[in-house]
DNA sequence: TATTAAAATACAATCGATTGTATTTTAATA
DNA sequence: TATTAAAATACAATCGATTGTATTTTAATA
């Protein structure tokens, strides 16, 4: 194979011309006459001359690369959120390097070497579950590589953000709950190193102390959140002597456990049993009764999230350093916690 | 801010030796005495150096990423598969781009110039809906760039390929219908101009074929398969002048889709109406009933895939340069389609 | 100790594009 | 036509790491 690429070298000493009056050319520079611009491109065109970006990229030390660290890529959340930046970076000329942590801190610290080592201009980030400490973030300071966290955030001073208020939400929700005359609310809440997790739990206790509803530590289960933790916290939430009629859960997956495993053993929702769960993703609209659910768009957070990033790439200095944006939720009402026809009094 | 990179140059200047030295040292040569490597290592660390890709790529002209195309991140099936590609190939020690054509042609061919400037060193892609000739792919062949099609592939010679058998699910899914007393069955079809829509139409037909039950051109019906396509398409299906009591869908989503639709109406299913869908995404197994499917790993194929592709790149000459690999599926039977109790006759 | 082979290290070119500066060419004006 | 400024182009260094070859150092042997 003639596996030889075509440099801009080749186009110079063929044209009989200097290889840097090419590059300028080809990059549409005004100092080329646009005579011999336009014998450039044809020439470039004829030889299929492809510009090397790691050539390019390691002269400017740019490379219009964004790293992204999810979890994990197959959360629906997640998937949402990658399409979102990947849209918002190919807009404007970046692209999109995915890693997944698989909620592996060790993981997590080894991705963002390797984002290091490719020199990425900018890092989007969503912590694992088991990451308690920033110091691997250090690097990324260091170097100066600007980092925004999405979603999964974590309480360090000077960072930016693009969130939802985990806590509004929440507080609605349960608010919700309570409108729905649930009198003994349970909370299946995630891992409490999460921000996120710590002030769904904020909001749940708050709207509790607000329409004095007694708060029990025991109604909060804390798990991974996973499809199995609904139908174990159920179990555990069973053996409880409390008359538990209402359930506000911190996402999705862990609601419909609990819901799959409430119909199995004939706990009728929303009458005996009134749920709600976070995240709207696609199950929630198709379980029946359909969960109600606090609905964040994980394209919108990674369309915002990847433009404040890049952002802050394109104007290192002209903008302060920090800002957290706040993306809103709504709570989407649906059958499961729907126990009064009337309107809220 | 101290913005500059600490280099190799940096590290052999301060203990007095040849840049060169330092470079072997650091990948571990045999050439560098142990001694000399230590003191690099140490100094090094001290440093906090971190090897420049752009550089080092540039120079072995090997990036170690990998360039995936996929319609739409945010697909279930596609961000499983994304999640297998990243896991192999993070294992591997290979970093991945992810793109996604949105199901626009010129965005795949534009996505394609986009890694090959990048310099990845293998593409996989599985196309958009609107992707009828491959001319697109020409340059990755001319820079003899090793590509894998994964789940949507197409028909041309001397490609590698991981795939389900669409021919032989759809035969199934259909046979599983008949079994279970379906006369007269629908077919919800995707854009033929994909083989994968095109052998589950053929697989359908094969299997009413075989079992003499014949072939009504108005009840396959093609749409681009998306929920709101399932509504519409059942109420096409429904003016027609046939009993249909059975259906088969290309898709989960279109199959969701018609359910609820049908539930709407008050056709019973299966009773009246036997489902089986295609792909097996969380959807089919929360919705009631539960939705027969075909169960397609999508991290199966990714890790399947990006093996492949990796074999394909360290091997360049050694391997046959072209083969496809069928990933096993297997019939999930859930009640959307179980009419009958006793076993298969 | 002198000789020689092996080990360790240095030198220098290179990957392909970019960019500040120097030189040449062209066009404008006296 | 001579002068000068502006436009166009060439020269040369550079980004940071790698690698083939040359040189130096060390260790082994006579």
């Amino acid at each position: 194979m003639d596996n030889k690429e075509v440099t801009i070298h080749d186009i110079a000493s063929i044209l009989g011309i200097d290889s840097s009056t090419v590059s300028r050319a080809l990059n549409d520079s005004s100092r080329v006459a646009k005579k011999t611009k336009d014998k450039i491109l044809e020439k470039s065109i004829e030889l299929g001359y492809q510009r090397n970006h790691l050539a390019s990229n390691l002269r400017k030390s740019k490379t219009f690369t964004l790293g992204v660290i999810v979890p994990r890529i197959s959360r629906q959340f997640f998937s949402n959120a990658i399409a979102g930046i990947e849209e918002t970076a190919f807009k404007a000329g970046y692209t999109v390097v995915i890693c997944q942590s698989l909620e592996s801190f060790e993981r997590e610290e080894s991705i963002i070497n390797s984002l290091l080592a490719n020199r990425v201009d900018g890092v989007l980030i969503s912590i694992s579950m088991e990451t308690k400490n920033y110091e691997h973030l250090a690097g990324l300071k260091q170097r100066n590589i600007p980092y925004v966290f999405f979603d999964r955030h974590c309480k360090i001073p000077e960072n930016s953000n693009v969130v939802i208020d985990d806590f509004k939400a929440a507080y609605k929700a349960v608010e919700h709950l309570i409108d729905n005359n649930c009198k003994e609310i349970a909370h299946f809440s995630g891992p409490q190193n999460l921000e996120i997790y710590k002030n769904r739990f904020k909001g749940y206790k708050a709207a509790l102390e607000k329409y004095n509803i007694p708060f029990r530590e025991e109604l909060v289960i804390s798990s991974s959140l996973m499809e199995n933790n609904g139908k174990e916290n159920v179990i555990k939430m069973l053996t409880l002597p409390y008359k538990v009629d209402g359930l506000f859960c911190a996402n999705d997956v862990v609601a419909i456990g609990a819901m799959k495993y409430l119909k199995e053993i004939n706990i009728k929702i929303p009458e005996d049993f009134a749920i709600v769960g976070f995240s709207n993703e696609s199950i929630s609209s198709v379980i029946e009764p359909g969960l109600t659910t606090v609905n964040q768009s994980g394209l919108k957070i990674g369309n915002v999230a990847a433009n404040l990033l890049i952002d802050k790439i394109s104007n290192e200095s002209k903008r302060k350093n920090h800002e957290t944006i706040i993306v809103k939720t709504n709570l989407i009402e649906r059958k499961s916690s729907l126990r009064k026809s009337d309107i809220k009094s």
